[in-house]
DNA sequence: TCCAAATAAGAACAAGTGTTTGACAAAAGC
DNA sequence: GCTTTTGTCAAACACTTGTTCTTATTTGGA
Protein backbone atom coordinates (compact mmCIF):
# COMPACT_ATOMS: atom_id res chain seq x y z
CA UNK A 1 0.00 0.00 0.00
CA UNK A 2 2.84 2.90 0.81
CA UNK A 3 4.64 3.54 -2.22
CA UNK A 4 8.55 5.54 -2.31
CA UNK A 5 8.85 8.31 -0.26
CA UNK A 6 7.49 10.63 -3.40
CA UNK A 7 4.04 11.27 -3.16
CA UNK A 8 0.79 8.46 -3.81
CA UNK A 9 -0.44 8.90 -6.41
CA UNK A 10 -4.04 9.59 -7.02
CA UNK A 11 -5.63 6.17 -6.99
CA UNK A 12 -3.57 5.44 -4.08
CA UNK A 13 -4.81 8.19 -2.30
CA UNK A 14 -8.39 7.45 -2.87
CA UNK A 15 -8.07 3.58 -2.14
CA UNK A 16 -6.50 4.66 1.35
CA UNK A 17 -9.19 6.81 1.90
CA UNK A 18 -11.65 4.57 1.21
CA UNK A 19 -9.93 1.81 3.37
CA UNK A 20 -9.58 4.27 6.33
CA UNK A 21 -12.88 5.37 5.70
CA UNK A 22 -14.67 2.04 6.11
CA UNK A 23 -12.52 1.37 9.38
CA UNK A 24 -13.56 4.83 10.84
CA UNK A 25 -17.31 4.11 9.60
CA UNK A 26 -17.44 0.66 11.05
CA UNK A 27 -15.84 1.53 14.84
CA UNK A 28 -18.56 4.65 15.08
CA UNK A 29 -21.48 2.80 13.90
CA UNK A 30 -20.64 -0.40 14.63
CA UNK A 31 -21.97 -1.22 11.29
CA UNK A 32 -20.62 -0.99 7.50
CA UNK A 33 -21.09 1.61 5.59
CA UNK A 34 -22.76 1.52 2.00
CA UNK A 35 -20.91 2.30 -1.11
CA UNK A 36 -22.92 5.58 -1.43
CA UNK A 37 -21.65 6.43 2.13
CA UNK A 38 -17.95 6.03 1.03
CA UNK A 39 -18.72 8.03 -1.76
CA UNK A 40 -19.41 11.00 0.92
CA UNK A 41 -16.89 9.84 3.19
CA UNK A 42 -14.54 8.99 0.71
CA UNK A 43 -14.92 12.29 -1.69
CA UNK A 44 -16.11 10.02 -4.59
CA UNK A 45 -18.90 10.44 -6.28
CA UNK A 46 -19.21 7.78 -8.11
CA UNK A 47 -20.19 4.99 -6.84
CA UNK A 48 -18.78 2.87 -9.12
CA UNK A 49 -14.82 3.67 -8.28
CA UNK A 50 -15.53 2.89 -4.66
CA UNK A 51 -17.02 -0.28 -6.06
CA UNK A 52 -13.77 -0.86 -7.63
CA UNK A 53 -11.62 -0.24 -4.82
CA UNK A 54 -13.30 -2.21 -2.56
CA UNK A 55 -12.71 -5.10 -4.49
CA UNK A 56 -9.35 -4.12 -4.53
CA UNK A 57 -9.23 -4.06 -1.24
CA UNK A 58 -10.89 -7.23 -0.93
CA UNK A 59 -7.69 -8.97 -3.51
CA UNK A 60 -5.06 -7.69 -0.66
CA UNK A 61 -6.76 -9.23 1.91
CA UNK A 62 -7.18 -5.88 3.32
CA UNK A 63 -11.20 -6.68 3.56
CA UNK A 64 -13.81 -9.01 2.97
CA UNK A 65 -16.57 -7.81 0.70
CA UNK A 66 -19.18 -10.39 0.07
CA UNK A 67 -20.49 -9.94 -3.27
CA UNK A 68 -23.90 -8.43 -3.15
CA UNK A 69 -24.48 -8.48 0.10
CA UNK A 70 -25.48 -5.13 1.93
CA UNK A 71 -23.15 -3.25 4.55
CA UNK A 72 -21.19 -6.34 5.12
CA UNK A 73 -17.80 -5.24 5.09
CA UNK A 74 -15.34 -6.91 7.26
CA UNK A 75 -12.38 -5.42 8.20
CA UNK A 76 -9.22 -7.72 8.68
CA UNK A 77 -5.87 -7.97 10.46
CA UNK A 78 -7.95 -7.15 13.49
CA UNK A 79 -6.58 -10.44 15.75
CA UNK A 80 -4.31 -8.50 17.94
CA UNK A 81 -7.39 -6.08 19.37
CA UNK A 82 -10.48 -7.53 18.30
CA UNK A 83 -10.20 -10.51 21.25
CA UNK A 84 -13.28 -11.18 22.95
CA UNK A 85 -12.31 -10.61 26.42
CA UNK A 86 -14.36 -14.26 26.52
CA UNK A 87 -13.91 -14.84 30.13
CA UNK A 88 -11.18 -17.35 30.11
CA UNK A 89 -13.52 -20.04 32.04
CA UNK A 90 -16.23 -20.74 30.56
CA UNK A 91 -17.68 -20.57 26.75
CA UNK A 92 -20.92 -20.24 25.51
CA UNK A 93 -22.00 -22.63 22.62
CA UNK A 94 -24.38 -22.89 20.05
CA UNK A 95 -26.58 -26.37 19.73
CA UNK A 96 -27.39 -27.22 16.12
CA UNK A 97 -30.72 -28.23 15.19
CA UNK A 98 -30.75 -28.96 11.76
CA UNK A 99 -27.78 -28.79 9.30
CA UNK A 100 -27.95 -28.52 5.27
CA UNK A 101 -25.51 -29.42 3.41
CA UNK A 102 -23.18 -26.60 1.57
CA UNK A 103 -23.99 -24.14 4.27
CA UNK A 104 -21.42 -23.73 6.94
CA UNK A 105 -22.54 -25.20 10.09
CA UNK A 106 -23.93 -22.18 11.98
CA UNK A 107 -25.94 -21.05 8.69
CA UNK A 108 -29.59 -22.41 10.21
CA UNK A 109 -29.39 -23.52 13.10
CA UNK A 110 -32.16 -22.35 15.68
CA UNK A 111 -29.86 -20.94 17.70
CA UNK A 112 -32.33 -20.75 21.12
CA UNK A 113 -30.67 -23.52 22.90
CA UNK A 114 -27.35 -23.06 23.86
CA UNK A 115 -25.50 -23.36 27.19
CA UNK A 116 -21.79 -23.29 28.45
CA UNK A 117 -18.93 -25.08 28.85
CA UNK A 118 -15.57 -25.18 30.37
CA UNK A 119 -13.01 -23.62 28.51
CA UNK A 120 -10.42 -26.24 29.82
CA UNK A 121 -12.51 -29.04 27.77
CA UNK A 122 -12.72 -27.50 24.37
CA UNK A 123 -8.98 -25.23 24.75
CA UNK A 124 -8.90 -22.99 21.53
CA UNK A 125 -10.81 -24.88 19.23
CA UNK A 126 -14.10 -24.01 17.56
CA UNK A 127 -17.20 -26.26 18.97
CA UNK A 128 -20.49 -26.84 19.22
CA UNK A 129 -23.28 -28.72 20.67
CA UNK A 130 -25.55 -31.39 18.78
CA UNK A 131 -28.44 -32.90 20.30
CA UNK A 132 -28.65 -36.60 20.01
CA UNK A 133 -32.09 -37.89 18.51
CA UNK A 134 -32.36 -41.53 18.90
CA UNK A 135 -30.66 -44.85 20.21
CA UNK A 136 -28.55 -45.43 17.37
CA UNK A 137 -25.83 -44.92 19.99
CA UNK A 138 -26.89 -46.31 23.03
CA UNK A 139 -23.72 -49.29 22.95
CA UNK A 140 -21.45 -45.94 23.21
CA UNK A 141 -23.47 -45.06 25.81
CA UNK A 142 -24.95 -41.85 24.13
CA UNK A 143 -28.46 -41.65 25.09
CA UNK A 144 -31.77 -39.63 23.13
CA UNK A 145 -31.64 -36.23 24.63
CA UNK A 146 -27.89 -36.20 25.32
CA UNK A 147 -25.87 -32.86 24.36
CA UNK A 148 -22.75 -33.62 22.24
CA UNK A 149 -19.96 -31.64 22.21
CA UNK A 150 -18.58 -31.75 18.75
CA UNK A 151 -14.67 -29.95 17.84
CA UNK A 152 -15.47 -28.82 14.22
CA UNK A 153 -12.83 -30.54 12.26
CA UNK A 154 -13.33 -32.28 8.26
CA UNK A 155 -11.71 -35.22 9.38
CA UNK A 156 -11.40 -37.75 11.54
CA UNK A 157 -9.50 -41.38 12.84
CA UNK A 158 -10.39 -44.69 12.91
CA UNK A 159 -12.50 -45.02 16.01
CA UNK A 160 -13.53 -41.44 16.65
CA UNK A 161 -17.17 -40.87 17.16
CA UNK A 162 -17.62 -38.39 14.96
CA UNK A 163 -21.03 -36.04 13.93
CA UNK A 164 -21.85 -36.06 10.23
CA UNK A 165 -23.98 -34.78 7.69
CA UNK A 166 -25.73 -38.03 5.95
CA UNK A 167 -27.67 -36.36 2.69
CA UNK A 168 -28.11 -33.27 4.58
CA UNK A 169 -29.03 -34.67 7.69
CA UNK A 170 -26.43 -34.39 11.14
CA UNK A 171 -26.27 -37.90 12.83
CA UNK A 172 -23.62 -39.34 15.19
CA UNK A 173 -21.74 -42.65 14.31
CA UNK A 174 -18.12 -44.24 15.04
CA UNK A 175 -16.04 -43.61 12.15
CA UNK A 176 -14.68 -47.20 11.00
CA UNK A 177 -13.12 -49.21 8.11
CA UNK A 178 -14.21 -52.86 7.62
CA UNK A 179 -12.07 -54.58 4.63
CA UNK A 180 -10.32 -50.89 4.03
CA UNK A 181 -13.46 -49.25 3.19
CA UNK A 182 -14.74 -47.08 5.34
CA UNK A 183 -18.23 -46.78 7.14
CA UNK A 184 -20.19 -44.83 9.99
CA UNK A 185 -20.71 -47.17 12.52
CA UNK A 186 -23.95 -47.16 14.80
CA UNK A 187 -23.67 -48.88 18.39
CA UNK A 188 -26.80 -50.39 18.09
CA UNK A 189 -27.36 -53.74 16.57
CA UNK A 190 -30.50 -52.58 15.40
CA UNK A 191 -28.98 -50.54 12.83
CA UNK A 192 -26.86 -51.29 9.91
CA UNK A 193 -23.63 -49.55 8.95
CA UNK A 194 -23.47 -46.24 6.56
CA UNK A 195 -20.99 -47.02 3.91
CA UNK A 196 -18.92 -43.55 3.94
CA UNK A 197 -18.64 -41.66 0.36
CA UNK A 198 -17.60 -38.76 0.31
CA UNK A 199 -20.47 -37.26 -2.32
CA UNK A 200 -23.37 -37.87 0.33
CA UNK A 201 -21.45 -37.52 3.44
CA UNK A 202 -19.48 -34.87 5.26
CA UNK A 203 -17.61 -34.99 8.46
CA UNK A 204 -18.74 -32.14 10.93
CA UNK A 205 -16.57 -32.76 13.57
CA UNK A 206 -14.87 -34.89 16.49
CA UNK A 207 -17.67 -35.50 19.63
CA UNK A 208 -14.97 -34.73 22.60
CA UNK A 209 -17.60 -34.50 25.25
CA UNK A 210 -21.30 -35.62 26.50
CA UNK A 211 -23.63 -33.86 28.59
CA UNK A 212 -27.01 -35.38 29.79
CA UNK A 213 -29.61 -33.57 32.01
CA UNK A 214 -32.38 -36.01 31.41
CA UNK A 215 -31.59 -39.41 33.89
CA UNK A 216 -33.74 -41.67 34.31
CA UNK B 1 -46.09 -10.16 27.97
CA UNK B 2 -46.10 -12.87 30.46
CA UNK B 3 -49.14 -15.39 31.20
CA UNK B 4 -48.29 -17.42 34.16
CA UNK B 5 -45.41 -17.14 36.34
CA UNK B 6 -43.66 -20.64 35.06
CA UNK B 7 -43.82 -21.20 31.38
CA UNK B 8 -42.73 -18.35 28.55
CA UNK B 9 -45.40 -17.79 25.68
CA UNK B 10 -44.55 -18.60 22.54
CA UNK B 11 -44.20 -14.99 21.40
CA UNK B 12 -41.53 -15.02 24.45
CA UNK B 13 -39.82 -17.60 22.80
CA UNK B 14 -39.91 -16.02 19.36
CA UNK B 15 -39.01 -12.41 20.82
CA UNK B 16 -36.62 -14.58 22.37
CA UNK B 17 -34.93 -16.19 19.80
CA UNK B 18 -34.19 -13.07 17.47
CA UNK B 19 -33.10 -11.30 19.85
CA UNK B 20 -30.55 -13.92 20.47
CA UNK B 21 -29.96 -14.20 16.94
CA UNK B 22 -29.22 -11.08 16.36
CA UNK B 23 -26.51 -10.83 19.28
CA UNK B 24 -25.11 -14.18 17.86
CA UNK B 25 -25.05 -13.41 14.44
CA UNK B 26 -23.04 -10.34 14.73
CA UNK B 27 -20.92 -11.66 16.99
CA UNK B 28 -20.00 -14.49 14.26
CA UNK B 29 -20.31 -11.99 11.52
CA UNK B 30 -19.40 -8.25 12.71
CA UNK B 31 -22.20 -7.39 10.76
CA UNK B 32 -26.38 -7.38 11.14
CA UNK B 33 -28.27 -10.05 9.58
CA UNK B 34 -30.71 -9.22 7.31
CA UNK B 35 -34.47 -9.99 8.10
CA UNK B 36 -34.31 -12.83 6.24
CA UNK B 37 -31.51 -13.99 7.89
CA UNK B 38 -33.09 -13.94 10.93
CA UNK B 39 -36.54 -15.80 9.35
CA UNK B 40 -34.04 -18.59 9.16
CA UNK B 41 -32.21 -18.59 12.21
CA UNK B 42 -35.21 -18.06 14.33
CA UNK B 43 -37.30 -20.57 12.80
CA UNK B 44 -39.61 -17.64 11.38
CA UNK B 45 -40.97 -18.09 7.95
CA UNK B 46 -42.40 -14.37 7.61
CA UNK B 47 -40.16 -11.55 7.52
CA UNK B 48 -43.16 -9.96 8.48
CA UNK B 49 -42.73 -11.39 11.92
CA UNK B 50 -39.10 -10.97 12.34
CA UNK B 51 -39.87 -7.27 11.64
CA UNK B 52 -42.79 -6.87 14.28
CA UNK B 53 -39.93 -8.74 16.99
CA UNK B 54 -37.43 -5.82 15.58
CA UNK B 55 -39.60 -3.03 16.11
CA UNK B 56 -40.45 -4.49 19.73
CA UNK B 57 -36.98 -4.63 20.34
CA UNK B 58 -36.27 -1.04 19.54
CA UNK B 59 -38.76 -0.04 21.79
CA UNK B 60 -37.48 -2.25 24.16
CA UNK B 61 -34.24 -0.27 24.16
CA UNK B 62 -32.44 -3.74 23.67
CA UNK B 63 -31.36 -2.76 20.11
CA UNK B 64 -30.98 0.02 17.52
CA UNK B 65 -32.49 -0.79 14.57
CA UNK B 66 -32.60 2.21 12.08
CA UNK B 67 -35.91 2.32 9.85
CA UNK B 68 -35.04 1.17 6.31
CA UNK B 69 -31.15 0.46 6.93
CA UNK B 70 -29.56 -2.53 5.47
CA UNK B 71 -28.21 -4.59 8.28
CA UNK B 72 -27.42 -2.38 10.01
CA UNK B 73 -28.92 -3.53 14.03
CA UNK B 74 -27.20 -2.11 16.93
CA UNK B 75 -26.80 -4.45 19.63
CA UNK B 76 -27.21 -1.83 22.67
CA UNK B 77 -26.52 -2.31 26.72
CA UNK B 78 -23.61 -4.85 25.77
CA UNK B 79 -21.59 -3.99 28.38
CA UNK B 80 -23.81 -6.19 31.05
CA UNK B 81 -23.16 -9.69 29.40
CA UNK B 82 -20.41 -8.73 27.10
CA UNK B 83 -18.33 -9.03 29.97
CA UNK B 84 -17.85 -12.30 32.55
CA UNK B 85 -20.68 -15.00 31.38
CA UNK B 86 -22.89 -13.61 33.35
CA UNK B 87 -22.59 -15.05 36.62
CA UNK B 88 -26.29 -16.08 36.88
CA UNK B 89 -26.10 -18.39 33.90
CA UNK B 90 -23.56 -20.30 35.27
CA UNK B 91 -22.29 -21.59 38.35
CA UNK B 92 -19.46 -23.13 39.50
CA UNK B 93 -19.22 -26.77 41.55
CA UNK B 94 -16.96 -28.81 43.44
CA UNK B 95 -16.04 -32.39 43.16
CA UNK B 96 -16.26 -34.53 45.93
CA UNK B 97 -13.56 -36.62 46.27
CA UNK B 98 -13.93 -38.31 49.22
CA UNK B 99 -16.94 -38.35 51.50
CA UNK B 100 -16.66 -38.89 55.06
CA UNK B 101 -19.60 -39.71 57.25
CA UNK B 102 -21.12 -37.52 59.67
CA UNK B 103 -18.80 -34.51 58.16
CA UNK B 104 -21.09 -31.84 56.03
CA UNK B 105 -20.59 -32.75 52.50
CA UNK B 106 -18.05 -29.92 51.45
CA UNK B 107 -16.09 -30.27 54.08
CA UNK B 108 -12.90 -32.11 52.47
CA UNK B 109 -13.33 -30.71 49.01
CA UNK B 110 -10.62 -30.07 46.42
CA UNK B 111 -11.40 -27.70 44.60
CA UNK B 112 -8.72 -28.36 41.74
CA UNK B 113 -11.67 -30.66 40.43
CA UNK B 114 -14.25 -27.96 39.79
CA UNK B 115 -15.99 -26.76 37.03
CA UNK B 116 -18.91 -24.57 35.86
CA UNK B 117 -22.45 -26.12 34.95
CA UNK B 118 -25.09 -23.98 33.71
CA UNK B 119 -27.67 -22.91 35.89
CA UNK B 120 -30.70 -23.56 34.14
CA UNK B 121 -29.99 -27.17 35.21
CA UNK B 122 -29.41 -26.93 38.98
CA UNK B 123 -31.98 -23.70 39.62
CA UNK B 124 -31.66 -22.71 43.04
CA UNK B 125 -30.83 -25.70 44.72
CA UNK B 126 -27.34 -26.83 46.32
CA UNK B 127 -25.50 -29.43 44.43
CA UNK B 128 -22.21 -30.77 44.29
CA UNK B 129 -20.19 -33.24 41.45
CA UNK B 130 -19.20 -36.20 41.76
CA UNK B 131 -17.02 -38.18 39.66
CA UNK B 132 -17.59 -42.18 38.94
CA UNK B 133 -15.06 -44.80 39.48
CA UNK B 134 -16.44 -48.21 38.36
CA UNK B 135 -18.73 -49.64 36.10
CA UNK B 136 -21.27 -50.53 38.59
CA UNK B 137 -24.10 -47.89 36.73
CA UNK B 138 -22.98 -49.19 33.03
CA UNK B 139 -26.84 -49.99 31.99
CA UNK B 140 -27.70 -47.31 33.10
CA UNK B 141 -25.12 -45.49 30.18
CA UNK B 142 -23.35 -44.00 33.16
CA UNK B 143 -19.38 -44.85 32.74
CA UNK B 144 -16.09 -44.80 34.42
CA UNK B 145 -15.54 -41.04 34.51
CA UNK B 146 -18.25 -39.23 34.26
CA UNK B 147 -18.78 -36.57 36.34
CA UNK B 148 -22.40 -36.71 38.08
CA UNK B 149 -24.27 -33.51 39.11
CA UNK B 150 -25.73 -34.28 42.64
CA UNK B 151 -29.03 -32.09 43.92
CA UNK B 152 -28.28 -32.61 47.35
CA UNK B 153 -31.19 -33.86 49.61
CA UNK B 154 -31.45 -36.65 51.59
CA UNK B 155 -34.48 -38.18 50.45
CA UNK B 156 -35.53 -39.68 47.34
CA UNK B 157 -38.45 -41.27 45.18
CA UNK B 158 -38.39 -45.01 44.03
CA UNK B 159 -36.48 -45.16 40.68
CA UNK B 160 -34.09 -42.48 41.31
CA UNK B 161 -30.59 -42.48 40.83
CA UNK B 162 -28.56 -41.35 43.79
CA UNK B 163 -25.38 -40.50 45.50
CA UNK B 164 -25.26 -42.63 48.79
CA UNK B 165 -22.94 -42.80 51.42
CA UNK B 166 -22.31 -46.24 52.45
CA UNK B 167 -19.94 -47.09 55.41
CA UNK B 168 -18.53 -44.56 54.59
CA UNK B 169 -17.93 -44.64 50.85
CA UNK B 170 -19.67 -42.73 48.35
CA UNK B 171 -21.47 -44.67 45.37
CA UNK B 172 -23.92 -44.07 43.06
CA UNK B 173 -27.12 -46.67 42.67
CA UNK B 174 -30.47 -46.88 41.63
CA UNK B 175 -33.01 -46.28 44.85
CA UNK B 176 -35.48 -48.38 44.21
CA UNK B 177 -37.52 -51.64 46.56
CA UNK B 178 -37.79 -55.05 46.14
CA UNK B 179 -40.97 -56.88 48.05
CA UNK B 180 -41.57 -53.51 49.77
CA UNK B 181 -37.82 -53.32 51.24
CA UNK B 182 -35.36 -50.38 49.57
CA UNK B 183 -32.14 -51.18 48.03
CA UNK B 184 -29.45 -49.15 46.26
CA UNK B 185 -29.10 -51.28 42.82
CA UNK B 186 -26.48 -51.67 40.52
CA UNK B 187 -27.19 -51.41 36.90
CA UNK B 188 -24.99 -53.81 36.43
CA UNK B 189 -25.38 -57.70 36.79
CA UNK B 190 -21.93 -58.02 37.82
CA UNK B 191 -23.10 -56.52 41.21
CA UNK B 192 -25.72 -57.32 43.42
CA UNK B 193 -28.13 -55.06 45.31
CA UNK B 194 -27.44 -53.45 48.90
CA UNK B 195 -29.81 -53.64 51.36
CA UNK B 196 -30.73 -49.79 52.22
CA UNK B 197 -30.76 -49.25 56.01
CA UNK B 198 -30.63 -46.46 57.72
CA UNK B 199 -27.62 -47.45 60.10
CA UNK B 200 -24.76 -47.79 57.08
CA UNK B 201 -26.52 -45.73 54.31
CA UNK B 202 -27.26 -42.58 53.63
CA UNK B 203 -29.08 -40.63 50.70
CA UNK B 204 -26.48 -37.46 49.57
CA UNK B 205 -28.97 -36.78 46.58
CA UNK B 206 -30.17 -36.89 43.44
CA UNK B 207 -28.38 -37.42 40.04
CA UNK B 208 -29.53 -34.70 38.09
CA UNK B 209 -27.03 -34.63 35.32
CA UNK B 210 -23.78 -35.75 33.94
CA UNK B 211 -20.76 -34.45 31.72
CA UNK B 212 -18.30 -36.96 30.33
CA UNK B 213 -15.08 -35.78 29.06
CA UNK B 214 -13.79 -39.14 27.90
CA UNK B 215 -15.50 -40.30 25.05
CA UNK B 216 -13.36 -43.90 23.36
C1' DT C 1 -67.78 -24.36 22.59
C1' DC C 2 -67.17 -20.07 20.62
C1' DC C 3 -65.29 -15.52 20.09
C1' DA C 4 -61.57 -12.13 20.33
C1' DA C 5 -56.88 -11.22 20.61
C1' DA C 6 -52.38 -12.46 19.71
C1' DT C 7 -48.97 -14.72 16.42
C1' DA C 8 -47.45 -16.10 12.31
C1' DA C 9 -47.46 -16.58 7.32
C1' DG C 10 -47.55 -15.07 2.60
C1' DA C 11 -47.41 -11.98 -0.93
C1' DA C 12 -46.60 -7.68 -2.90
C1' DC C 13 -44.42 -3.34 -2.91
C1' DA C 14 -40.80 0.15 -2.36
C1' DA C 15 -36.44 1.63 -1.31
C1' DG C 16 -31.52 0.96 -0.57
C1' DT C 17 -27.67 -0.76 -2.45
C1' DG C 18 -24.25 -3.61 -5.25
C1' DT C 19 -22.82 -4.11 -9.95
C1' DT C 20 -22.07 -3.19 -14.67
C1' DT C 21 -21.38 -0.47 -18.75
C1' DG C 22 -19.73 3.15 -21.25
C1' DA C 23 -17.76 7.60 -21.61
C1' DC C 24 -14.47 11.21 -20.66
C1' DA C 25 -10.45 13.55 -18.92
C1' DA C 26 -5.96 13.56 -17.04
C1' DA C 27 -1.59 11.33 -16.82
C1' DA C 28 1.96 8.45 -18.67
C1' DG C 29 4.62 6.40 -22.29
C1' DC C 30 6.46 6.46 -26.93
C1' DG D 1 1.64 14.84 -30.96
C1' DC D 2 -0.62 10.44 -30.51
C1' DT D 3 -1.86 6.35 -28.13
C1' DT D 4 -2.48 3.83 -23.93
C1' DT D 5 -3.38 3.62 -19.28
C1' DT D 6 -5.48 5.18 -15.17
C1' DG D 7 -8.86 7.53 -12.39
C1' DT D 8 -13.29 9.24 -12.18
C1' DC D 9 -17.99 9.87 -13.20
C1' DA D 10 -22.90 9.13 -14.60
C1' DA D 11 -26.57 6.41 -15.43
C1' DA D 12 -28.97 2.26 -15.75
C1' DC D 13 -29.93 -2.17 -14.07
C1' DA D 14 -30.76 -5.98 -10.91
C1' DC D 15 -30.86 -7.93 -6.59
C1' DT D 16 -31.21 -7.60 -1.63
C1' DT D 17 -33.75 -6.25 1.86
C1' DG D 18 -37.11 -3.34 4.74
C1' DT D 19 -41.97 -2.42 5.05
C1' DT D 20 -46.78 -2.93 4.68
C1' DC D 21 -51.12 -5.27 3.98
C1' DT D 22 -54.00 -9.13 4.08
C1' DT D 23 -55.10 -13.57 5.48
C1' DA D 24 -54.49 -17.82 8.11
C1' DT D 25 -53.59 -20.04 12.48
C1' DT D 26 -53.14 -20.40 17.25
C1' DT D 27 -54.10 -19.06 21.89
C1' DG D 28 -56.65 -17.80 25.89
C1' DG D 29 -60.68 -16.71 28.24
C1' DA D 30 -65.81 -16.24 28.74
Amino acid sequence: MSTNSHEASKSEKSIDRVYNYVKYYIKENTFSPSVRDICKGAGLKSTSSVHTYLKKLDEMGLIEYRPGMRRAIIIKNQDDEAQDPTPADVVKLPCIGKITAGQPIYAHEDYSDSFYVNRSIIGSNECFLLKVSGTSMINAHIMDGDYLIVRKQSSCQEGDIVAALINDEATVKRFGKMNGVPYLFPENDMYSPIPFNTEDCRILGKVIGLHRYSIY
